[in-house]
DNA sequence: ACTGGCTCCTGAGGGC
DNA sequence: TGCCCTCAGGAGCCAG
């Protein structure tokens, strides 16, 4: 699932190819995502070019002269460039047409993604205007979380998956973040000392890093079949393990459930 | 203000 | 070309 990493990844490949390009049109062929896909971006858009591709969070944003488009791939979706006349997918339900002939599809087989457009500034859309800060850049520390997390009884990792905290901390990284910072996902965030924060901080921001330069060379084409790319695997060291050896100690790395989510750790190493 | 639970959806994987 | 069941998961939303 896009994390991220990968989303970061996504937006780094496609720049090149629809910076400064034309619009020609805007295809919806399913516009039941998350949210209903907006008929109107066809004739808002067409014949702009596109002026920016930023991220925030795992929001992608599509800047026009006009406004932008709000692109989130939920878990399954996926955003390729492509020749318009290349076979399509059933599960393709957006497409960007560009005047050069490529087009950039979105594919979304569970469609919890979503397209939304905002006349505005995008950064004061409702859904990005109460985000916290990105975690790879200055206004994220161990601190801002130690301040935030003052007097919550939110067990911790659901605490720093909490996207007003800090954003693109999804449940793969919030795992792994927590075993390297060697802190137990039960823990209450509130009751966690500044010290440790400081660990953890560190430890979000060396995961998310090292995942993007693996996602960047995995990724670069934007052929792979799904977004699911290998270099998860490799450097995983809890998630989806478990009963494995802890990576550290040889202890089995645990499984249970917390908020509705798979959590692993290692009893030993966490605590 | 917080917190926990529900919800959207489909493909994968397991049991039989 | 087997069928059915369960589960995963981002994050907005809502009830308590």
């Amino acid at each position: 699932m896009p994390e991220l990493p990968e989303v970061e990844t996504t937006r780094r490949g496609i720049e090149p190819h629809i910076l400064g390009n034309t619009l020609t049109r805007v295809v919806v062929r399913n516009a039941s995502l998350r949210w209903p896909v907006p008929r109107i971006l066809d004739k808002t858009l067409a014949g702009l070019k596109v002026e920016s591709l930023t991220r925030r969070g795992k929001y992608l944003l599509l800047g026009f002269p006009a406004g932008s488009v709000i692109i989130h791939l939920g878990m399954s979706g996926s955003l390729r460039m492509v020749a318009c006349d290349s076979d399509r997918n059933k599960h393709d339900h957006v497409e960007f047409v560009f005047q050069d002939g490529m087009c950039l599809r979105l594919r979304d087989p569970r469609r919890f993604g979503a397209v939304l457009y905002t006349a505005k500034d995008p950064l004061q859309h409702k859904l990005l205007v109460n985000l916290g800060p990105e975690p790879l850049q200055r206004g994220f520390s161990g601190r801002h979380l130690y301040d935030h997390s003052r007097g919550k009884k939110v067990a911790v990792k659901l605490f720093i998956m909490n996207s007003k905290i800090v954003v693109g901390v999804g449940n793969i990284y919030a795992n792994e973040a927590l075993f390297l910072a060697g802190i137990h996902p039960k823990r209450v965030a509130g009751r966690l000392t500044a010290e440790r924060y400081d660990r953890l901080a560190q430890a979000i921001k060396n995961v998310l890093r090292a995942a993007i330069k693996s996602g960047g060379t995995t990724l670069r084409d934007f052929t792979a079949e799904d977004g699911r790319p290998g270099y998860f695997q490799q450097k995983l060291n809890v998630y989806g393990k478990a009963g494995e050896p802890c990576p550290g100690c040889g202890t089995p790395i645990k499984h249970i459930t917390l908020g509705q989510r798979a959590t692993y750790f290692c009893p030993h190493c966490q605590t």
